[in-house]
DNA sequence: TTTAGCACTCAAACAACAAGAGTGCTAACA
DNA sequence: TGTTAGCACTCTTGTTGTTTGAGTGCTAAA
């Protein structure tokens, strides 16, 4: 068990960390105001939180630096939860005023506001679709072998995708395909939809429409493949502007890894609801095993929507970033459930 | 004016030093095959070179190094037109092959290729939607009070915005227009809309629409802004991989300018028709004077769609470059064109 | 006109050294 | 018994000097 100066002295190491990036030495603690014994005293108890594993030396005779040990016990028993500025708050408050009507754009600037209060790179996974439902199916004919296929859903959400059709099918089959489609799927979830279609429907319209089989093959590719996951990041550059990435290797790993936008969405989905704080070694790509990861929720009523994160050093403010996300992760739910 | 001598070892100088990154010595020169003087006649003839500016010392006793003046000359003068290779042109077939239907898809495909085939950063101007006509407007009532436009162009381009209804507007009202302005609309160049909207159809919708304005106010919003400029950038971090990028600072700068898509897309767009090369200083952004833009356009038809652009530093390999812009510019807007 | 020879230059790598920040330990102190 | 002053020791950082090697420019001979 640690001593309540020992608790201090973590707590004052590791702020002062955050702000310099530089090791701490027993002297610039002693000469603090709040601190009101010797360096020597300081040591002593350095060199206990070491033992003990909470700090580190960078070498022999150097200050002291957070282990993730440390960051670890400090997000988990020392924050302090910080209260945001009024500027800050502000500047939240400015960018949801704006009247949005969109996901995408909430999502768009939330991320933008996030990276760029933070300094951090804010990557946040767009709202997913599978628990929305039908709202309208649209063809529209481009020329005669060529249409495009627009999917709407409840939440306004449009997927749309071009296709060409096959010679043998007439224009006048692919209307009652869609009025079919609608009459029979409208507000059924969108995870529903193909299961729906192959067992309830196909009956039902291979008796109305020639050639069905022709045009379903088409339809379904153009409607219900798995769309590509949205993936919104902010301030990528700002990696750059902290002095643990100087160097260009490391720039690189963690760049390549960010391009690879299914991995990063389906870790990012793998967090549940409520704040999560993924330190150093703790997270699961490699290439992140210098950064830390703090994931937030945001919802529509009880849906869980999509994960918003930011991601910088170890050395990360947390207490800051934390209490953000949770205003904004709250902002965002908010703005979605005003909708509907 | 250069002599044949003078003009084989600047073509020489410059190739080497576009593999090696190095800077090309008297001796290095001697020793190739193709080269029978000595090394003391490569010094005099390079002592001339660098007094007519076409190349330049790192320091007075260093081996020599491509001027932008020589570069420029290179691309002017002295470049031999690359053939691909068979893997090369594969590659860029299988890409095409996969029977891709939408722009989207083959711009975002197309700038995969072109990054993967260089390690150079690809930057492609989606395009632009102002020659295409209108299909099809269709306006989607997800709830009492919002609804989403979808705007449909003869080119399978969808674009669709959120909008909220204020109450006076009845369902019935916004039939209406919809109807009026698919029968008034239809086949209009899309950059004509807003105009042709003004002028002929206010009035005709007055008669019919109760509470027009309030309805054209949020419809016009919502299909006639201005639409964010699509930009797909392919192997951003593959600048990371060239020796000239070390530097942090010079890193950030240039994904700084990057990040301002607007400024980009309206760089490119600048750039005419055919195959054009900035070289350092002559590009327009200060963050790119140390790299090269390679710009080439695609179209359909005799319409200019967009441009595709290759950045790298300004030890490029502009022979193969060039080439591969060519076959895929050509590619893409026979790709195009294959469809209408 | 070309080339061999040679003196000269500069960057890069390395060692030696001083300064400074910080530590651990011991002994004295409250 | 916990705290602190004092001191020897360690390691990084910055500076300076040296060596090595690649490369140049110039001169004189072929």
């Amino acid at each position: 068990m640690l001593t309540e100066r020992q608790l201090f002295l973590l707590q004052v190491i590791i702020d002062e960390f955050i702000q310099t990036a530089q090791p701490i030495g027993s002297r610039a603690i002693s000469k603090k105001d709040e601190v009101t014994f010797s360096p020597a005293t300081i040591r002593n108890e350095m060199a206990d939180l070491e033992d003990l594993g909470y700090i580190e030396k960078t070498h022999s005779s150097s200050g002291r630096v957070p282990s993730e040990k440390g960051y670890r016990f400090y997000v988990d028993h020392l924050l302090s939860p910080s209260h945001l500025s009024q500027a800050e708050l502000h500047l939240i408050s400015n960018t949801f005023e704006n009247n949005m009507v969109e996901f995408e754009q909430v999502v768009q600037k939330s991320a933008k506001v996030l990276s760029d209060l933070t300094n951090y790179t804010s990557i946040i996974l767009g709202p997913k679709v599978y628990e929305t439902t039908l709202k309208q199916i649209e063809i529209i004919q481009l020329s005669s072998y060529m249409a495009v296929a627009i999917l709407v859903t409840n939440t306004g959400h449009v997927e749309h995708r071009s296709f060409s059709i096959p010679e043998e099918i007439k224009p006048s089959d692919l209307e009652k395909l869609v009025n079919i489609l609608n009459q029979q799927l409208r507000n059924v979830p969108i995870i529903q939809l193909h299961e729906r279609l192959q067992k309830e429907i196909t009956m039902l319209m291979q008796k109305y429409v020639n050639d069905f089989d022709g045009a379903y093959q088409y339809l379904k590719a153009a409607l219900f493949d798995e769309q590509p996951v949205q993936l919104y990041v902010g301030g990528i550059t700002n990696i750059l502007l902290q002095p643990e990435f100087k160097d260009v290797n490391k720039i690189h790993s963690l760049y390549s890894v960010m391009e690879q936008e299914n991995a990063i969405a389906n870790m990012l989905r793998s967090y549940s609801n409520g704040i999560h704080v993924s330190i150093g070694q703790e997270n699961v790509m490699d290439e992140m095993q210098d950064c830390s990861l703090i994931t937030a929720t945001y919802s529509l009523g009880e849906e869980q929507l999509g994960t918003i994160a930011l991601l910088g050093p170890t050395r990360m403010e947390y207490s800051r970033v934390i209490s953000l996300l949770h205003v904004l992760s709250k902002r965002m739910s908010h703005t979605f459930d005003s909708w509907f």
